[in-house]
RNA sequence: GGCCCGGUAGAGUAAUGGUUAACUCGUCGCCCUUUCAAGGCGAAGACUACGGGUUCGACCCCCGUCCGGGCUACCA
């Protein structure tokens, strides 16, 4: 392992940063926030990006999780130039330098039963008169000076942490930081070994510092829930006679109810995001903006965020996950994106709901782009295509009952449409204005509102009351089809 | 309990110590209109958490309070 870290900056050293997920769940808004701006960071500084799994946890870490975590950055369109790493694969290379750090004098072995320190809050035993104080924490071990009769192959090592003095380390987001020495506990960095087991593994402090020594990061670019542990590991860079990097903590994503993000509060997981049909870049642009800006800037689309980002623009306040706008987001992406950008998406959507038709891919596909350029303006979510406007690409739909509740009151419709149908089925010619022309005919001579007609006759071929302007509609759809199921509504009317 | 970090309309953010605190989402209204969106225009919504100070002048600096969050493990 080397243990030269090379001088952060952008002087004498390419930056380095990772994303370091734990497998124990799916992967979270906040960690797909986290990867984020690593990777913004990266790409806009010409840096490197390492992913990491850290599973040193064996109890509850599942490995089958890992592929999960790695489609979720794959759709964020999240890439990275190395790894990914395990850390389960490192451990020997943590305990030899928990090791050496006690063989220096950094470190010592303990061998107290870990239930000492159990349950969060580790209490020495006090009596009564302390207790209305509230439990107090042990930060240094009995064991520090070194305990006679103790046995190394079977202890854990903590780490000693220096008597006074404060610690710094340099947070790019939250500045400067300064922690008193008296306030860190000493730490353990290997357990003991556990039953039947001849070693014991490294702690999360411990792993991070020597893996992210060992790949050289130069920004350490995390959730702020990190921060409070921070001065432990830069005690562990000095100790291991490295030079730390520079730390980014970004601030927590909250739920609605400014707590943290969790499964009460509905989808968390970025595979929910694509499962409903949002699209990665329009996903990718709302959680650049969750606590980072620029300015008025809001539209940004891939490149230009890496243009503009940087860590001096990140926030130091938690930001609550709002839904409204992540769809406003997409709404806008859906509208903007070149057509052609937007197919495949559409084309997998439709491939899904087994719509599809390979011809629409090749010779059909000057219809195809004007259809979906029809469509999209009223449309949210990528399911829309193959759910609501589902009788552009299928003969298969149901008319939607409330469109009929709307739309199909007037009794006289049924002749109607059917006068529609035998009118549009001898124009000479197909195209917007003759169709126009032909359906305000028979309305004035029906006596009645074109409204009327135009828009039960927008039930009639399509099946729904919303859809994009009812002639261009016609168009896409074709003379037959819409001949055909103006026809068939007459059937259904007749019925009632 | 202890330590640390935050607090600007419902949400995300902006404002070298210097007009009337700006923008986006959402909400409401109007326009467009052939339904629904999109789009355009406009409105409501903030005693910048609260209370003190410093200053000619404070969202911004200082102190206290309250609220929220994080950490406080042989989890990560």
């Amino acid at each position: 392992m080397s243990m030269n870290s090379s001088a952060h900056g952008s002087l004498d050293g390419k930056i380095r940063v990772r994303f370091a997920p734990s497998p124990t769940g799916y992967l979270h808004v906040g960690g797909a926030r986290t990867a984020l701006f690593n990777w913004l960071f990266a790409r806009s500084r010409g840096g490197t990006m390492v992913l990491r799994i850290e599973d040193t946890d064996v109890e509850r870490n599942r490995l089958e999780l890992v592929e999960g975590i790695l489609d979720g950055l794959r759709w964020l369109g999240v890439d990275w130039d190395e790894g990914p790493f395990f850390q389960s694969e490192r451990l020997e290379m943590h305990r030899e330098a928990a090791i050496r750090l006690a063989a220096a004098g950094a470190a010592y072995y303990c061998d107290c039963p870990a239930e000492k320190y159990a349950g969060g809050d580790a209490v020495e035993e006090t009596d009564d008169a302390k207790k209305e104080q509230g439990p107090r924490r042990v930060t240094r071990c009995a064991c520090r000076p070194g305990k006679a009769g103790l046995d190394a192959s079977n202890a854990a090592i903590r780490f000693r942490v220096p008597q006074g003095g404060v610690t710094r380390f340099e947070d790019a987001v939250f500045g400067p930081r300064e922690v008193s020495n008296d306030e860190i506990e000493d730490f353990v960095v290997l357990r003991s070994p556990k039953e039947g087991q001849a070693r014991g593994g490294p702690t999360y402090q411990l792993s991070v510092v020597v893996d992210d020594i060992d790949m050289r990061i130069t920004h350490v670019i995390r959730g702020s829930d990190h921060i409070s542990n921070t001065p432990k590991q830069a005690l562990l860079y000095l100790a291991l006679g490295a030079t730390p990097p520079i730390f980014a903590h970004v601030p927590l994503i909250l739920g609605p109810d400014r707590t943290r993000m969790s499964k009460r509060h509905g989808a968390t997981s970025v595979g929910s995001y694509r499962d409903e049909g949002f699209l990665p870049e329009a996903f990718r642009n709302f959680l650049a903006l969750l606590g980072w800006s620029i300015g008025d800037a809001e539209f940004m689309r891939t490149p230009e965020l890496i243009e503009k980002f940087s860590l001096e623009g990140v926030s130091r306040t938690n930001a609550v996950f709002d839904r409204p706008k992540l769809e406003w987001f997409n709404v806008q992406y859906l509208q903007k994106l070149p057509i052609d950008e937007l197919l495949p998406y559409i084309q997998s959507e439709l491939e899904r709901a087994k719509l599809w038709e390979p011809e629409w891919a090749s010779e059909k596909r000057e219809w195809f782009s004007k259809t979906i350029d029809l469509l999209r303006p009223r449309t949210r979510l990528l399911p829309d295509f193959a759910t609501w406007a589902r009788a552009f690409f299928s003969d298969a739909f149901e008319i939607d009952p409330a469109a009929r509740e709307k739309f199909w009151k007037d009794e006289r419709l049924g002749s109607m449409l059917g006068k529609l149908a035998d009118s549009l089925a001898a124009l000479s010619d197909w195209n917007h204005d003759a169709c126009d022309h032909a359906l305000r005919e028979l309305a004035a001579a029906e006596g009645v509102k074109a409204g009327l007609l135009i828009n039960a006759t927008r039930v009639a071929i399509v099946g729904q009351a919303v859809a994009p302007p009812l002639f261009e509609t016609m168009l896409v759809l074709g003379r037959d089809r819409v001949v055909t199921r103006l026809r068939k509504s007459v059937e259904i009317l007749a019925v009632h």
